[in-house]
DNA sequence: TACATTTGTAAGCAATTACTCACTTACAGT
DNA sequence: ACTGTAAGTGAGTAATTGCTTACAAATGTA
């Protein structure tokens, strides 16, 4: 990968995420790469396929994370572990997960497998620890983690996040 | 209201909803309504005067359920209220819940100041109900509203929905 | 050195964009 | 019947869209 490439990658990345994929022109994103327009098909062929390479650059780095969760020896600190996932975003990532709760929102993009892998991990988990109705649980779980990552993606500022996680974790450890 | 109006704003309500602001055209709109392209601009000055149109809508019809919550005597059914708003919204109001939800993750047009009256409503009843932290709490319940709203807008297809409320009001009815 | 491949540019492309404008039609109130 | 106002049209606009292409510079690799 070129300077340039990485360049293009985090520039189309940092304003999809804040202005929309179909609110951001190539134009725009040549101009503040430093890159010619030319050079994003050259890459990327299209504009979708610039999508696409964002996407798989956040899945590779989603991957291992997932994976050393699903690790964990003890059932109960798995569950927990994906409930505070939101809470545990790097300001580095950011950009890449407010794309991807965006994204969702439009029928054209929105990727119902994306979030399989996760819930996997707590069907397990909860199967383990004998909860009654597994799968709905485990929806509910799946909810609750959209909802506060759309807290600590969106509110940062206005509210306190690490308040908020006290509060959580107040209600499910003993 | 003309007839024509409300169909711009039927069908601008529908796309919007389904494809995203920024990646439905004004002519598109004209098309799907039956309408000149002219009228649009005619009724709504522009685009985003159309959007806005569509939002007071929207917020017109939630006022009043709002203060219908606010008004229940019981601040235990006020908080339950609140939490399973998602799960009760009709089919028809999809599309309208579906573009708030979406125009979220735009900077552009994130209004932080929508969900204020129904925190208002949480950080009331929760402070009758003597909660020691109010406001955590209270933006701990939005986040939940927000996941819910999420999956139930999302994934209703996917998922039964109905089940998920059930599961979640056995943990907060007794 | 020579040559092939990759990386990069700049100008240009047809199509689409939001929006305007000159115009006609419908319908009030007097 | 006359007139002012609102509703509606459709052809136009300049600017922008995603994308192509002909070409140059850089980077290998023998």
């Amino acid at each position: 990968m070129t300077d340039k490439q990485v360049a293009i990658l985090q520039t189309a990345l940092e304003l999809f995420s804040k202005k929309g994929f179909d609110a951001v022109s190539t134009n725009l994103i040549a101009k503040e790469a430093g890159v010619s327009e030319g050079l994003i098909f050259r890459h990327f062929q299209n504009k979708v396929g610039l999508l696409h390479a964002i996407m798989q650059m956040g899945k590779d780095k989603v991957e291992p994370l997932l994976a050393s969760i699903a690790e964990l020896p003890d059932s109960a600190k798995r569950v927990q572990a994906i409930m505070e996932l939101p809470f545990h975003i790097g300001e580095e990532d950011y950009p890449f997960w407010r794309l991807i709760y965006s994204l969702k929102w439009q029928n054209e993009f929105y990727d119902d497998e994306m979030s399989k892998p996760t819930k996997d991990i707590l069907v397990k988990a909860l199967t383990e620890l004998k909860y009654a109705d597994v799968d709905a649980e485990a929806d509910l779980i799946m909810s609750y983690v959209d909802g506060f990552a759309t807290t600590v993606l969106l509110k940062r500022d206005s509210i306190n996040t690490a308040k908020l996680l006290e509060t959580l974790q107040k209600k499910y450890i003993q």
